[in-house]
DNA sequence: TTGCTCCTCACGTCACGTGAGGTGGC
DNA sequence: TTGCTCCTCACGTCACGTGAGGTGGC
């Protein structure tokens, strides 16, 4: 959070852009919610990145989830994230797997044919629904 | 949450146990925390299942997360855990598929060769690190 | 100097836990 | 009847956002 180059924005046009009080950002990073890039001189500097995680944070402190409960809550959507995209990874190498044993693409055909081999079912990831 | 037959606490010995007040209990279900049984009589019955989601709950409000905030983070828990779980069922079907390649065990050296083939990155899963 | 930054302290509002008060069925 | 249940309403405390007050560097 907070590269030097892509942190551009201090905090007065950061708080009006993100919709909040200076001073709010203020207490956002005091409670560990972001972490803005700080100059040599000791000012904050925000990237778009940190305006994101300011709209994330805007979106859960309106549906009435408090500091604390936030910081948490984007600490399990990283990692929820990082999931996805590894079984996504692990998925296509699946494909890929049966491909190099029946010789000819994967397709629906491949999950049931992994799933029969190995004895097991392979779980349908869209069952799977993001939260909040 | 709640079933018939495991649902034997009532509200004064769930609280008891939960190590909290009865009236509190009525808040956590009126805030969509915890669904417990209700015998025909309209009384509420708590699992086992009821009192470790307690537990859970205790635990997040003591550290200062708020209801919204907990009611939210259990559901990426849940989701979290059935993501992980279905990351470990593929990693083994990984294995499998390699060792009807290779005609032998799985072990270290088959990531590798995935990897290899696939062209991909196969992430070790021990990095995700669990959250609060 | 002006307008920003930094910080801390104080107040108002709201969420939540506790408790009281009044009801009804085993 | 006693002790539980159900519910709603009220109070006290705390978290958090807003604002003021005083500082210092571009």
């Amino acid at each position: 959070m907070g590269k030097r180059e892509s942190a551009v924005y201090i905090i007065s046009v950061a708080a009006e852009l993100a919709g909040v009080h200076p001073q709010t950002l203020r207490i956002y990073e005091r409670k560990g919610l972001i972490e803005p890039y700080r100059t040599p001189g000791g000012t904050r500097r925000y990237s778009q990145d940190d305006l994101e995680r300011l709209e994330l944070i805007q979106e859960l402190t309106a549906a009435g989830v408090n500091l604390e409960g936030v910081r948490r809550i984007l600490g399990l959507r990283e990692e929820n994230l990082r999931l996805r995209s590894q079984v996504d990874r692990m998925r296509r190498l699946l494909g890929e797997a049966e491909q190099r044993v029946t010789g000819h693409p994967a397709g629906e055909t491949v999950v049931h044919r992994v799933t029969v081999t190995g004895r097991r079912h392979l779980p349908d990831i869209r069952r799977s629904t993001p939260f909040g």
